[in-house]
DNA sequence: AAAATAACTTGCAAAAAGCAAGTTGTGTCT
DNA sequence: AGACACAACTTGCTTTTTGCAAGTTATTTT
């Protein structure tokens, strides 16, 4: 197995923090599902970072059994998953805000763009709500009935 | 060179992020400097989570590259060098207590103590404001003489 | 002057990442 | 029904990065 990155155990917080998201990819996957709504495998594979196939599939099962996706099969059409953010997917929520923050800070060429800035800077927990909001039920979802279209 | 990140160029800013301290180690780094009032290079070498010296000292490099770190001699022992945050490196603080705070809510092992959370949780700005003053003097400092105040 | 210390560098083996091709379980089209 | 397509992986192999041990250089310290 391609492992992530191993348990380092000593008890900081910072390290816990990087052993269970903070790979090259996983803060990549993370970010598809809170602010791109991607949701199926083929969409995180087309990313415009082009993570390979073999390491996604190996993040995807790390971040499920770390507890910050779930994975349930699309009602709508049996061959493919849905990858969603838990709960303690969600409560990541701030940290890529503070990473989008500062990047947009000093990074010259980064999209985030002003008016993008300016809304989580002024407006920080709506966004985080809509984030949210976004993912599929906490306990049981997308059972039977459509597929909610993600409010645009 | 053992670089630690290559440049993702895809313009998005936690793709950013992550080239520029999101790699297994920089942030143990940053922690130490920032939280730990670690400055030599023996210091970071002596982390609970052992970094290797060849990688200790690329990650190093990357930082100052980056601007997230300078290095000045140590004014009072010719033979060993200081290292501390930048401007640039301070502006991490907010990340570095979101991770806390989140790790302080699900790592049930974890070192970061409730006192230490509500502080954060409180009094945020005076937390980061401390980071702030326990770095190098902003400007041109620890040159030769005692540390001048700098002109501002 | 010899030993110690700080900050690295070098060389090599082991682990992880990256790439291409193959597999399995559904749907779809004719 | 049979052939093809597609989603989600898995496998095998090469390249890159990491981790470890030992060595180097410039100061102190004894």
């Amino acid at each position: 197995m391609v492992s992530p990155a191993k348990k380092r155990q000593t008890g900081c917080p910072i390290a816990f923090g990087l052993d269970t998201f903070g790979d090259r990819w996983s803060l990549l996957i993370i970010r598809d599902l809170m602010l791109k709504h991607k949701k199926t495998y083929r969409e995180f594979l087309d990313a415009d970072e082009a993570i390979a196939t073999n390491i996604l599939a190996d993040r995807l099962k790390h971040l499920e059994t770390e507890g910050i996706i779930k994975k349930s099969r699309d009602p709508e059409n049996r061959r493919s998953f849905l990858y969603s953010l838990t709960e303690k997917g969600c409560d990541l929520a701030p940290i890529i805000l503070e990473i989008i923050q500062w990047s947009g800070k000093y990074d010259l060429r980064t999209f985030a763009r002003r008016d993008v800035l300016k809304r989580i800077e002024k407006d920080r927990d709506a966004v985080i709500a809509e984030i949210r909001s976004g993912q599929a039920d906490k306990d049981n979802q997308t059972i039977g009935s459509h597929r909610t279209k993600s409010p645009r």
